[in-house]
DNA sequence: TCTATATGGGACAAAAAGTGTCCCTGAGAG
DNA sequence: CTCTCAGGGACACTTTTTGTCCCATATAGA
């Protein structure tokens, strides 16, 4: 297939171009179906004209439906999305960029989406269709999830629709709140996750700012125990990786904190712990819930995070613990080639 | 592959029509190089301006080259010609066409080649050299070819060239004189290819007409003995189909066999032997050589005919003996199925 | 029920790309 | 030496693509 695509580009070499422009229709109209026309050109910076024939053409193939309230992706249109996938990677040289990452962060399987978060806020979203796409391949019924919170995984929960693959499938947080805004919390998301698929789901009630004296007798009462004791046993965990000083900035972070990881010079977080450049935790929100040194060979842990400005972030994260999945994009993909 | 191909039809309906178009200038190329733009824009049927829009590009692409005495192919474009081959197959619908025809036909393997020989003269080419490929990848060191005649089996000569393949190779004639002019006698061809291929030949001496006695005796002759013999351990056979009415008139055929190939409704001709519709023998010319009955399993018949007129003789041959390879052309192939 | 907004589609001029047609110069074969 | 083929330049003409408005209408929210 490689070969007839190199053989394809030889004989056509704009033929990458027409059909990825084709092809990134498509793939926009379903994450934002329906939708109309202008909306769809400034999106995909088209012009408008430019989209309309090309919607045209598409409509005229039955690949979208058209209605006065927006057009939709039509049955035959997701299936040419989801036939053509390996062969738009391959054409896109992501796959390349897939196994170049994985090696240099040492993961054992990366997928790479392509676009860039950092300049269209949709590629986040293809994100979170990948990731939710991993889940289903990796998860069994019975499985535990524990989510944690973020943007990106509020993305991903998004992107969640029911499924038998969800059977019996429990979500849980995987630590308390870390001072997020309530949408982005590990809580809400694994809710959100769990409704969307239709399984169940456990709460983790425990109020942000605590004495170490209080949170420790909190972790043993006997509701809370059990559920801790859930998050260990949890199959997959799935989360994402922020800035580091964007991250202290955003949550309630204590002054001192702050300082701490700026001296230490912090590039990335995850799970509310702080790594510098070499992996090495410089600092950790005190929460309850999992905690780094209890993660197993056992469990299945999914990173994704895309946008070229968290290329570093992801990088120094995987130094200290390299995932057995890292789902990012193309911008992000690069960015931690180029270093 | 077939599912791409399938796929970015959808996205890009008119890709086979340029890609088909660009891959038949290579192809044209291949057999005629070097060429002259006038020449091959009026035996591709496309305006001068156009081919030379598409030679221009293909220049920059690499894969031709042009000088002032005319137009060749680069490494890569025959690369490209060759890499692309299965590719196009399935593009343009010939291996639908060629599992079809081997049904039928009830033949072993089919290949089938675009175009119509009866419309552009150098489809025959292409048929002669998908017969060599076809030949290299069947022989073994040693082996003896007997080679029929005709002006198709010309085509196959041509294209012969030498290869480590053709290693103490023997070339033998198939059949005596059949009456042809001497370019396309079974001789002439066989010797050709033998010279061609840089490999052994062996003639076969015997004038056209005979007594029945006087051929007989001349069959005990030593050296034509051993020939004849040679001629029955020819490990492949390969030889073309002719239309009886018109290979009758070509050549100096009694009257009185005229008339019978037209009384008994003869279709088509081969190694002297024409056939009707039902695939009986209604005559055989008089010469010695291979006959018919002679074949047995262990050999390999290639048959090369092409061009949609042939249709009928090739289906009469094949009910008579189905060969082991049938190298037709797409007009053939539909005719055949269109009956 | 009404209104605001976004939808698809029509229309048309301007720009760009593609195409038909000639003509020129030069290399190579007879 | 001449004739025929080669590639390439030039240019008008046609077709296609593109940018820009405008309009009737379906839908959602007030």
């Amino acid at each position: 297939m490689r070969e007839l695509l190199e053989w394809q580009k030889k004989l056509q070499p704009d033929i990458l171009e027409i059909m990825g422009k084709r092809y990134r229709i498509l793939q926009y109209l379903r994450l934002m179906q329906p939708v109309g026309r202008r909306t769809l050109a400034v999106s995909l910076d088209l012009s408008e004209r430019v989209l309309r024939t090309e919607v045209t053409f598409l409509k005229n193939q039955g690949l979208i439906m058209i209605h006065p309230s927006g057009m939709t992706l039509s049955d035959e249109g997701e299936a040419l999305l989801e036939g053509m996938e390996p062969a738009m990677k391959i054409a896109f040289g992501l796959e390349d960029l897939e196994k170049q990452v994985a090696e240099v962060l040492n993961v054992e399987k990366v997928i790479v989406v392509s676009g860039d978060s950092d300049e269209y806020s949709w590629v986040k979203k293809e994100l979170g269709r990948a990731c939710v796409q991993q889940m289903k391949k990796q998860i069994a019924p019975g499985d535990i999830i524990a989510v944690a919170g973020g943007t990106t995984l509020a993305a991903v929960a998004d992107m969640v629709s029911p499924s038998e693959k969800w059977k019996d499938a429990v979500f849980v947080p995987a630590r308390g709140g870390l001072g997020e805004k309530v949408e982005i919390q590990s809580n809400t998301i694994s809710s959100t996750m769990a409704t969307k698929a239709r399984a169940a789901y456990r709460l983790l009630h425990v109020p942000d700012q605590l004495s170490n004296e209080t949170r420790t007798s909190l972790s043993l009462e006997p509701g809370i125990k059990e559920l801790l004791a859930l998050i260990r046993k949890a199959k997959i965990v799935i989360h994402g990786i922020g800035e580091a000083e964007i991250m202290a900035d955003r949550r309630e972070t204590s002054d001192g904190a702050v300082q701490q990881i700026k001296e230490k010079a912090a590039v990335g977080e995850a799970f509310g712990y702080y790594f510098d450049r070499e992996g090495h935790i410089v600092h950790k929100e005190r929460t309850i819930g999992l905690q780094l040194n209890d993660l197993n060979e056992a469990q299945t842990v999914i990173t994704v995070a895309g946008g070229s400005s968290k290329a570093e972030a992801i990088s120094a994260y995987m130094k200290y613990r390299p995932s057995n999945l890292l789902i990012t994009d193309e911008g992000a993909a690069k960015a931690i080639l180029n270093r």
